[in-house]
Order: C-alpha cells, then structure tokens, then sequence
RNA sequence: GCGGGUGUGGCGGAAUUGGCAGACGCGCCAGACUUAGGAUCUGGUGUCCCCGACGUGCAGGUUCAACUCCUGUCACCCGCACCA
C-alpha cells in the first residue's frame, strides 16, 4: 500500500475529532476505568521540542492500549500557565502575559495535535483561567481556615535577578530556578503554607503507593525525618536554657561545648553580658556576606568565635562548657544549637580540634586521637550507661532518665521546611486575603471568588521587590468583608506550583462551576491510575500535590488520601551530540521538522524505540530513518495478503509476537515491544505474506505506536469502524511455544554444535540424541562424561574428562 | 561526605533473571535493479595471530555454566549536602 503519511494523518485526526472517539465516558460507573495522567506543558514562547514528545508517548500507548482493552480512559492534557518566564518575556516585550499565553497554548495545541495524541480535548484545562484559578483560590481558602496558612518574617531565599521569593525547593544549590543566579538571604513578610505538618502522612502515604523505588527514595530523603531527642542546656548563672535537638542522645557523656547558629537570638538577648559582642557582630556578618557557594567551598575549614561571658551546664553531669557561634550550625534546622560531642562527631571533631576543645571518648571502637568514631560500641566514660554495646539500649536508656528528671524528651525533626507560598509578581492567582487594620487578616468571601487579576500595563516588580499589584490603588483599596472598615488586599500572588497542586482533579470536571470536581465523578475516576513525568518533578511539584491532596482528603473534599497510584519517569532525550537540548546548544530537535519529514507516527515509532523508556538517549537522524523503513515495510505488507485464516509457519510468530507486545507495554518497554514487531514483519516477508486476519492483528498491535498507518490500513481492509478502539489481540499460551526447538550444546561448558529435538524431550533422549550426534561425537571419543546437565529447551552440558 | 544509578560491538540498545552474549535498529562492506541514488531489494558484519582462541569497565571468587551471584576496585551520571 502506497499512501501520503501528511494527508492520511490529517484524515484520520480529523476523524478521530468528529467522532469524539477519546473524549472519555463516565456515564457508566460500573465500567471499568482507567485515568492515565501526564504532566501538562508550561506553553513557553520556545515551543515544544521531542522531549515532551517522549514524556507523553508513554501513557499515549498505555492510553490506547486500554480502550482497546475495554477501559473508559481518561487522558487529559491542559496548560500550566501562570509563571515567571512569560511574565519576563511580558515586561520585555509589552504583550500582555494574557495575550503571550494564548498564542503559546494555541501553538502547543497545534504541535500535540500534529503527532495524533489521543487526548481528551473536551476536558483541556489551562490554570490561568478565571474558572480554574476561582478554585486555585478556594483550596487556599480552605487552607486559610484549617490553619495551614501563616505569615513570618524570616530570613527567605530571594533571587536578585527575578526579584522574587523562593521557596527551598525552588533554590536547590543556591540558586534561582530560573535565572540561576546565587539566591541571597533577605528578611521579608512570607506566606507559608505548612507542610511540615503533613510530613508523616507524606512519608507513610509512600508506603501505599506504587512509584519507582529512586521516586520513593528522593522523597524520603526530602521529607528527611530523624528521629532522636530535644535536650535543654541550663546557661550558667542565668535563669534560662538553651535547647537543643540530637539524634545520640546517647553520647551526652561526651559533650565538651556546644555550638549555636550565629542567628541564634540568645546573642541579642544577652547582649550586654557578652565581652567580645563586637567579635561576635563581625563574624555574623562576615557570615551573611558568604554566598552558598564559598559555604559550600569551605566545608571543611571550620570557623566561629567562643562567646565570652555565656556558659551551659551539660544537664547530666553538671559541667560547664562553654558556648561557642560558627555558621556550620544552621537557624533553621533543629533549634539552632547543638551540643557538640567531638569525639564522636566529624563536624564536631574538626572544630575541637581547631580551637583546643577536650574530646572525650563515650564509645569505645574507633581512635579518637586521629578521628571522630561514629560506629556501635561499648559505652564508656557515661556513668549510668557503661558497658552498654547497643545504640538502641543506650539511647532508651538516656531518654528515660532525661524524661524523668525534665531536661529533655524524645523528639522528631524534618529536614523539609514549610513551604514559602508567595510571589511579588503579577502573572499568579491573586492571594485572596484582605489586611483589615481592625480584624487583621481576612480571607475573601467564598461567594467572591474568584478574586481576579486586575488589568495592569506595567508589570514591572518595584525594586524592593513589592508586587506589581502593589501599585494598583484600584486593587489594594477595599473594605473589610468581615467589619466594613477600609482595609487594603494582599497583593502578592501564589507560586507557579499552586494551580500545578490539583489540576488532576480538574479535569475529571473542568467545566463545574459548583465545585472543583462533582463529589460522583471523584468518586469514579480517582485515584490516578498511572502518572508519568519528568525526575525533576519528583521533590516539587509531586510532594506539593501530595500534600494538597491530602488536605482534601482530610477535609473529605476527595475520597482517598494518595493521588496518584503509580508513577513512573521518562528519560531524556538528548541532543545529536549526546548533550543535554539546549536552545544555547544549537541541538534542539523540532517535531515539527520530523513530523513534517517523516510523519507523526515515524515520530512516535522512534521516540519509543530509540532506547529505554527511563533512560536518557541520544537522538539520531539516521534511527529516524529506520523507523521510517519499518512503517514503510508494514505498509507494504497490506499488498501481500493472501486469503484469510491462519498462516501454519507464522502461527506461533503471532501468538508470542501479541504476547511480547502485551507484556513489554505494560513494563513500559516500548523499544523490545516495537522490535518484535520489526522481527515479525521480517518473517512475514520472509513468509512472501499473510492473511488478511493476521494483518489486522498486526495493525491493532502497532496501533498505539502508529495509529494513522494502521486506521488506514484497517480501513482498506474493508473494515468498519476504527482501528483505535478495535479489542486488543490475545494470545494462546500454547501456540506461543514451538514443537521443535534448537538446543545449545556444551561440552565442559563450552559451546560445541546446536541441534534441533522436540520441544518436550526426555533427558535421556536428549542426551542419547546429543551422543550420537556426528559433531560431538568427536568431543566425546575416548573420554569419560562424568557430569551430564540438561536444562529443557535450552542446552545439554557434557562435562568429559 | 551521604543516598540512588550506570558501565555490553563503530553507534542506540537486547538477553525469558544463572543456560547459545550482541535480539531489533543504525552505520559499514559486497552485490542486484538503475542514466543516477542519500530510493528499494539480497547477503555479510564482536575482536584476533580466523580449521582455533578471546570477548559484557578492571582484578579475583563461587558454579558443569556468570553480563547476571559474591569480594575488592576504577570510571561516569543523577539527587541531597556542615540536617546535629
């Protein structure tokens, strides 16, 4: 069969749009369901390239695969629109973001549609609109009102460049996100949303879901829960403490200092009692001015400044230690200050070292004259827990006694810090907050919502970094929903992550304007059966959304706790050269240009087959081609068919080819799925044709990998109806095994011949037929076979001597 | 430093989990058809001192048999990073 790929594609879109054959159905909730969910576009001004191409071929197939299989599916796709990248190319360019946003999501939608995505387009959601950000603002509503929203000054990370808030997770290294400038420490008025409260639940939720083991791991380590013990520092001569969080309790015996934060508020409070103040002022500033990157630079220099006039009392000796500040003790982990046990601590031990601090050994095992030992050991030196060998027993041990006298009790951290939830910047989702100077905060009324964005020429942030709505008198003056009195609104805007949160909710009901989603609907289509996306992902956008849900489910606003039942990440696709794509690098590859060369489903047939699924490959020119060729060669086999039924020497290539396909889908390992394939057509040439039932067999395999080629083959089959909701082929077990089979064959392990005997041999059948075999006969002449292993269907191995 | 992962032909990658290493594709070589081929078809293609041996980062080990298991080691990639 000869056809045009660009005029049979579009034909067979446009069919597939008119007769809304992937708009999904829940009329019928007894059906069997299957939500396959990727992560929506930011429609950046640079378009797409094949990389987001690769990220939703995966569930593409999976999609495809389970409504042939009978699934009602759900396979939406939307636009994550409000952000920082469109609002600069805004203020660069004086387009309006409103403007910049639809021309990016009209060309994305055009590029998705070009490559034949069997998208549900009815339900597309795009999160700046009104409709969608209404409800983007009544979950932080909810938030407001269960007490998970706060506001703090604090010391935030901030990016110079972009003049912006960022939360931790968007300044992972010590840098923007975006601009990659080196963030700097700045005091502001912050929106947090508080996450930390969620930690366990997050942590525990893992447990009952199936995601990638390295998926798992990096939250975990994100969460970073330890377990140990807060322990309060009695300051000598004041009636006050000093506390402290440690995971080793157990080594209390051998705290020779302690170390707080140069942050720590102790400093101020006591300034007037402190000698060297004016040391102290010069090291905390000398501390402020380091970037991360000279922090991270010196790690292993250590540096601080002893406070003069302050002291502690180890609480379960009653010694005096002194008290020293140095930066490698953070203000925002634990409490800012730690007990310091220099023998058993590297950190600790550098730092004892350099300024002459007794290191007394608590745990016998290492040598403590040349390194700290953080391994298991004896206790020693520890009074009431000498000669305990167990870090278990002994840390039970101190908790007990630390309890029972008040100093201390058990305690958890987590290294995962709540989330700073504001932007001064205006393409965002208006905080729906009014500061009113009688009530204080206030939220917008429910019915108000949603709270829009007012029209603003000028998105220029001010350069003390106040939001650009900050200059909107229009905006900031109202009065109080709550007393009526003049009152002035929040004029920061919610992060890029906020609308990103839920958006899967969404679309299980994009166009309700009752609620985010009907109570029914969630009902039938939650949990995200299978969520496919990038790694970088996996610590941002995947534990926000877990935590938001989780939220609503504690509000009973959806019916589980987790989201997303499965999740899975695609590797990237790199450039010719073997680098990352770059638009700098000169090595981003258009689909367009390779759907315009070659057609979309060459397009998709390659992304699949270029390599692993979850790993990163290079992109070839040349592979393209080859793909190309395959499609051709199938297209070539609708002129081959001859008569219908079964062909008897193809009969087991179909069957174990349909069972390789189905498998290799599932596990997600296209490229294996679409060489079999290859191979059978290779056979099938080899044959000079098949029947026009294996070909139809074969076109619903190739279907989700190639559906234009194969509607258009079905269609010139004579059949009616479409390919892509055509059931999915099954195989019979037994005809996917062969009577006769080639066995290896071994002598002393070494290959020695090949031979053909029936599938279902006796060993000793086998093994006479190996025996009298004219190629091994030679092998054997002469010798004694002492060992002889017969692995059915595989090898004989005669072990001679 | 901690955590996770990966090392297989000229290239992308396979290998039913201990059983013929290199499926499938690219590239390359030879031939056919062609005025022509960057089209198509056929055959070949791990390496070498080529009737034999050697080969899955490197060095050992277990086994009749190791890409696969064990011990050690090297290299690269990705997270986190003074987390007390």
């Amino acid at each position: 069969m000869r056809y045009n790929f660009s005029e049979t594609e579009k034909k067979w879109q446009k069919r597939w749009e008119d007769e809304k054959i992937f708009v999904a159905d829940d009329s019928d909730k007894t059906k069997k369901k299957f939500y396959g969910l990727v992560e929506f576009p930011y429609p950046s001004g640079a378009g797409m390239h094949v990389g987001h191409i690769k990220a939703y071929s995966g569930l593409e197939v999976i999609s495809r695969k389970r409504r042939m299989e009978g699934y009602n599916v759900l396979f939406p796709i939307g636009f994550d629109a409000f952000g920082l990248p469109t609002e600069n190319y805004a203020i660069k360019t004086g387009i309006h973001p409103r403007k910049v946003t639809d021309d990016n999501i009209v060309r994305f939608t055009d590029q998705l549609k070009r490559v034949g995505f069997s998208f549900d387009w009815t339900r597309t959601i795009d999160t700046t609109q009104e409709d969608y950000y209404k409800w983007t603002q009544w979950i932080f509503l909810k938030m407001f009102e269960n007490g998970l929203v706060f506001r703090d000054t604090a010391l935030v990370n901030y990016c110079p460049h972009c003049k912006v808030v960022l939360s931790n997770e968007d300044s992972q290294g010590g840098k923007c996100d975006i601009c990659h400038t080196d963030i700097v420490q700045k005091s502001k008025d912050v929106w947090y949303l508080r996450i930390t409260e969620y930690a366990d639940k997050l942590l525990q939720g893992l447990d009952t879901v199936d995601y990638l083991p390295n998926i798992k791991m990096q939250q975990v380590n994100w969460i970073g829960k330890s377990t140990g013990a807060f322990v309060n520092f009695k300051i000598a001569n004041r009636d006050d403490s000093l506390r402290i969080y440690t995971t080793r309790p157990d080594t209390l015996f051998g705290v020779t200092f302690m170390v707080i934060a140069p942050e720590h508020p102790i400093i101020e409070k006591y300034r007037d009692s402190i000698k060297n103040i004016a040391d102290l002022d010069a090291y905390k500033e000398e501390c402020a001015k380091k970037t991360e990157f000279e922090r991270t630079q010196l790690v292993k220099e250590k540096t601080g400044v002893k406070i003069d006039g302050l002291s502690a009392i180890n609480p379960i000796n009653n010694k005096e230690i002194p008290i020293y500040i140095s930066d490698y003790v953070m203000m925002g982990y634990g409490t800012g200050a730690i007990m310091a046990v220099p023998a058993h601590d590297e950190r600790d031990y550098d730092f004892a070292k350099k300024f002459g601090i007794d290191i007394i050994e608590v745990i016998k095992g290492g040598n403590i004259a040349e390194a700290a030992y953080a391994g298991d050991g004896e206790m020693v030196n520890s009074e009431f827990l000498n000669g305990l060998t167990n870090k278990k027993d002994s840390i039970a041990k101190v908790l007990e006694y630390l309890e029972e006298k008040g100093i201390g009790e058990k305690g958890v951290q987590y290294k995962m810090k709540d989330w700073a939830f504001n932007r001064q910047r205006y393409w965002g989702e208006p905080i729906p907050i009014v500061h009113c100077p009688v009530c204080g905060m206030v939220p917008v009324p429910y019915e108000e919502l949603p709270l829009k964005l007012p029209e603003v020429s000028n998105f220029e942030p001010g350069e003390g970094g106040e939001s650009p709505l900050a200059k909107i008198d229009s905006f900031v003056n109202c009065t109080c929903p709550k007393c009526g009195a003049p009152a002035k609104r929040e004029t920061d805007t919610m992060p890029q992550w906020a609308g990103s949160s839920w958006y899967f909710l969404r679309y299980i009901d994009p166009h309700n304007d009752k609620a985010f989603a009907d109570k029914e609907k969630l009902d039938y289509w939650m949990p995200v059966d299978w969520y496919n996306g990038g790694m970088e992902h996996v610590t941002r956008h995947m534990i926000y959304s877990r935590f938001w849900h989780q939220f609503l489910y504690d509000i009973g606003a959806v019916p589980m706790a987790e989201p997303y039942a499965k999740r899975t990440a695609q590797g990237l696709i790199l450039g010719p050269d073997g680098d990352k794509m770059s638009k700098s690098k000169g090595n981003v590859v258009d689909p367009n240009n390779v759907v315009d060369e070659y057609g979309a489903d060459v397009l998709r047939v390659y992304i699949l087959f270029m390599g692993d699924y979850a790993s990163a490959a290079p992109w070839s020119e040349n592979s393209v081609k080859g793909c190309k060729r395959f499609l051709d060669r199938v297209a070539g086999m609708a002129d081959m068919i001859k008569g219908e039924g079964v062909t008897p020497a193809l009969e087991s290539a179909f069957h174990k080819t349909i069972k390789k396909v189905t498998g290799d889908i599932e596990e997600l390992k296209f490229n294996t799925a679409i060489a079999a394939m290859m191979t059978l057509t290779n056979e099938i040439y080899d044959n000079g044709g098949l029947t026009k039932d294996e070909m139809k067999i074969f076109v619903k395999l190739l279907c989700p990998f190639a559906p234009h080629l194969s509607e258009e083959i079905w269609e010139a089959l004579g059949e009616k109806g479409f390919c892509s909701l055509a059931e999915w082929p099954t195989y019979d077990e037994a005809k996917t095994v062969d009577s006769m089979v080639e066995i290896a064959v071994q002598i002393n392990g070494k290959l020695r011949g090949t031979l053909m005997i029936p599938a279902e041999i006796s060993k000793d059948d086998a093994l006479a037929t190996v025996k009298n075999d004219e190629k091994i006969k030679p092998f054997i002449e002469g010798k004694t076979v002492i060992k002889e292993i017969f692995v059915p269907k595989k090898l004989v191995n005669l072990v001679v001597k």
